[in-house]
DNA sequence: CTCAGTACACTGGTCAGACCAGTAACCCTG
DNA sequence: CAGGGTTACTGGTCTGACCAGTGTACTGAG
């Protein structure tokens, strides 16, 4: 016979359950509001200080936001992944995650996406890249191109149709620029940088146009290889070479 | 000129910004103590309310755990990915992501890990996955079967060595099997099925075993698109498709 | 009748003080 | 020295209060 162990149960977490509950199943949508805080706590049984602890909790995970002076309450949000990527970014500086694995992850992500979307681009597909990559093209200093980057990328990712391979590509992206992005920054031959990340890029595109996923996904994931690896301790390089196929 | 817009800053915002600071920064190692509400309401120049909604913030981002009646007060934590599991699930579950996407992210993840698997297992590796296989073919029954086979790609994951890897598969296996299991386990020929995902382990493993990372990645996609694209409607299936070269 | 301006009711943010159940360290006893 | 009871203190919760700020309904001028 086997028990599980107990924790007691706060009031303030059954409110959370309750509340996050009717969100995710949909009785609750987007641009509802939920009751102020003096009615939840007749409703709930409460006091206000644990109707509050429940809605900053809400608050926390983005499901709900409540300004002051607003008599339609507290109101529910559409889901974002800005609660995801705080916790990938904490998860991240904890040191069990490095630089080598989050490049890992992202040329996993990247390739994937890449693939997906050279496999189903549509003509304003194309033309969408092709004005991203013309931004990369003209952008003045390396701030712009970088975020023109970003922006590219969001495009391919965009292009793939999987909302999953947005976010978290978007998330990673994000985290892998945090950590090295000084370094990146401070780097003496950010023109040279910049032509041979444009280079990279054009090539993915010629891959993409030609619906040839396989070459995409292998150029996109040597093109983080070849520009980041330099920034990934040695010993750990060959975590990312198996992926290079 | 362009400016950003402005949010009113809550005191307790201010108070989690400081404490987490702290921790990320290792300032506050797992382990440690903060000061009691009481304490930190002196020190942080606040009522206790505040305190507590800051303190509610952290502990839902799994930063610190409090417990009442320790006279040492509450608990800094390891970086774990809880947070990181709730936050992905919750989006899974919310936006609009069908089963079509979750698939085609879950073959993306799987195959991934598959071939990391492959090219990094240790003899030890291998032996616990033996032992893995061995618990899903014993299996007595359609749950223990299944709790078998969710514990034998935790495995996998786990030799892969990339924390992203484990936890978003984690999370993607959890979803999809909330997303069919019911449909799974009212099958009529469970036990067919049964051996034919027992087949794909052991040919995977074997590849796995071989070093052969292509190939135990293209058998682990294949694996999941015979056996879960059934339950994708059939206009979507082509969304599949390409992952399977 | 329209519309700008104002008054008001009510919101969430914060504070103070209180009570309770439960913990852990301490002390006292055997 | 071991063990059990005492006690000071913890976090969880409630009540009641005040404030700055908001949206709305009303009012008055055009």
């Amino acid at each position: 016979m086997k028990f599980e162990p107990v924790a007691p149960v706060r009031a303030y977490e059954r409110i959370v359950e309750q509340i996050e509950e009717a969100v995710v199943s949909g009785r609750l949508k987007p641009g509802d509001r939920l009751p102020g805080e003096r009615e939840l706590m007749t409703q709930f049984g409460v006091g206000r200080s644990t109707v509050r602890e429940a809605l900053r909790v809400l608050q926390a995970a983005e499901l709900i936001r409540s300004r002051p002076g607003d008599p339609r309450g507290p109101e529910v949000l559409a889901a974002s992944p800005g609660a995801l990527h705080r916790s990938m970014h904490r998860l991240a500086r904890a040191e069990h995650v490095g630089l080598a694995e989050l490049l890992q992850f992202r040329m996993v992500l990247d390739g994937s996406s890449h693939l997906l979307a050279a496999e189903l681009r549509t003509a304003e597909d194309l033309t969408a890249l092709d004005s991203a990559l013309e931004g990369m093209a003209t952008a003045d200093g390396y701030a712009e191109f970088s975020r023109a980057d970003v922006a590219f990328h969001d495009v391919i990712a965009q292009v793939s149709r999987n909302p999953l391979l947005v976010v978290s590509g978007e998330v990673v992206r994000g985290v892998v620029l945090e950590l090295i992005e000084d370094k990146l920054s401070h780097a003496n031959d950010r023109g040279t940088l910049m032509r041979s990340w444009l280079r990279h890029h054009e090539e993915v595109l010629n891959a993409i146009r030609a619906a040839d996923g396989e070459s995409a996904a292998r150029l996109a994931r040597q093109a983080l290889y070849d520009n980041y690896a330099e920034y990934v301790p040695k010993d750990q390089r060959t975590l990312l070479t198996p992926l290079l196929t």
